[in-house]
RNA sequence: GGAGGGAUGCCUGAGCGGUUAAAAGGGACGGGCUGUAAACCCGUUGGCUAUGCCUACGGUGGUUCGAAUCCACCUCCCUCCA
């Protein structure tokens, strides 16, 4: 089909959201006669999602934006159960206390992205424990479970691997795909539910929600997916020196979140600006269409949006300025990030390979000497050679010192108490 | 319950009595080249104010001058049989 009739598959096609889907006329006749119901889950596994959950995310966002009802599906239960979904080994069980835990945290950062209330295109969020920690083994087995063929499920390409490479799948984890087929059914009983949505992942597990959705309650269900994003030269995306890209603010700074965007493959920024902005694609082809080192205020442009959606406006600016004085200017800045160190430590002179490693530019004192040793490491961008190279009073540029490691970290020492 | 196989550094994976802080690859970090990109080349990659000391090859004991390597027991995993 080469132009859907509704909004939200129009919009979604054209910004590269679009992977698979059950039934691609038949959904987009829906969306385009009124609002459609569509969810996405979102387990707690950890205390905050990553950037690669933003794909979902924004397509919530999309949804919303064309005038559907998004619902978001916490995972308090299903995280209980674990996801085997092309992994290679089981999920650390987590306790109740840590689900729930993780649970709060993640469900602060999509109302940065979606509007909730009661009103019919209104977001809503609900938990999966409300009804999976309440089901009846033999009930569910015999109303559910007799749907389900074992042969079909061992042949879905999600646990192939783990199978092939004859590591254990439990039963516990076995379970994943008929919980989320269950969940389908359940959201469309609750709030009439007809769509959902998920990562490429996700296309078995989906699947068979629709199709339960056939058996149990009759009514068409539809499923769709996202592209697995990988960077252009094949790695997966969103994982930096640090770790993954937090969306949460106390997990990875602003200036982290503004640097990793900003940081983009010259190949990628196009395709990142249609998934993780709002900007119109007019303004994204003109950006894309920049050549060599022009290129790079497209990257400011995508590390300005995505931070602003992600941490405000205020923030968003913040870390432009500061990365406008730190990488045009060469010069100290007061949004790189700050260690306090009492006064009297810098009368009595710091040792350099400690600086570096209290500053947080070294895991350990070792760490930081190797760079020293290795002609990475600067003190106010003066390279240093000297691992005893003591750091005193007379060091102080505006107040701070200033340390890099490599080109892009740099931090600031500041005396205090 | 029985018979085999396995557990090595961030990951994969060699080593099978000393010269092994442990090959090789990946990843990561640093340097060079650049545009805060990619690719490529080089270096580093357990800790410690350090020509040395300490901690490490699933756990605990043992054999030995000496163990990741041999033995015993334990834990976990895999395969096959019941």
């Amino acid at each position: 089909m080469s132009s859907p009739a509704s909004e939200f598959l129009r919009t979604i096609i054209d910004r590269g959201f679009m992977h698979q889907c059950t039934d691609t006329q038949a959904l987009d006749a829906k969306a385009a006669a009124g609002p459609v119901v569509g969810y996405i889950g979102f387990d707690c596994t950890a205390p905050s999602l990553h950037v690669g959950s933003m794909v979902p995310i924004m397509l919530l966002r999309h949804m919303q934006q064309c005038g559907h009802k998004p619902i978001v599906l916490m995972g308090g239960g299903t995280t209980k159960v674990g996801d085997p979904s092309f992994r290679d080994e089981a999920r650390p069980l987590l306790d109740d206390e840590a689900i729930a835990a993780n649970k709060a945290s993640i469900r602060k950062v999509f109302s940065r992205y979606l509007s909730f209330g009661d009103g019919d295109t209104d977001a809503v969020m609900v938990d999966n424990d409300e009804w999976l920690s309440e089901l009846l083994y033999i009930p569910f087995l015999r109303t559910v479970g007799r749907h389900f063929s074992v042969n079909r499920m061992l042949s879905m390409d999600s646990v192939k691997s783990r199978l092939a490479r004859e590591q254990p799948l439990s039963f516990l984890e076995f379970n994943y795909m008929i919980i989320q087929a269950y969940d389908f059914v359940e959201l469309q009983r609750r709030f009439g539910c007809t769509l959902q949505m998920g990562g490429s992942d996700q296309w078995g597990n989906i699947v068979h929600g629709v199709e339960l959705g056939r058996r149990l309650v009759d009514v068409p269900l539809f499923g769709l997916t996202t592209p697995l994003i990988t960077t252009a030269s094949g790695a997966k995306m969103g994982k930096t020196a640090k770790g993954a890209v937090w969306l949460d603010a106390g997990m990875c700074s602003p200036w982290d979140f503004w640097q990793f965007w900003r940081n983009t493959e010259d190949g990628d920024v196009g395709r990142f600006l249609r998934l993780f902005t709002d900007l119109a694609i007019a303004d994204i082809v003109r950006l894309e269409s920049l050549e060599g080192s022009e290129i790079n205020e497209a990257k400011k442009v995508l590390a300005n949006e995505a931070t602003r959606l992600c941490h405000g406006e205020d923030e968003a600016r913040r870390c432009a300025a500061t990365a406008r004085s730190t990488f045009e200017k060469g010069e100290a800045s007061r949004g790189l990030p700050v260690t306090t160190l009492p006064e009297a430590r810098l009368d009595e002179g710091l040792v350099a390979f400690e600086a570096f490693q209290l500053a947080g530019l070294a895991k350990t004192r070792s760490d930081a000497r190797r760079l020293i040793r290795g002609g990475g490491a600067r003190l106010n961008d003066t390279v240093i050679s000297d691992e005893f190279l003591k750091i005193t009073r007379a060091d102080l540029k505006d107040g701070a010192v200033k340390l890099s490691a490599g080109r892009k970290r740099h931090a600031l020492i500041v005396p205090g108490s």
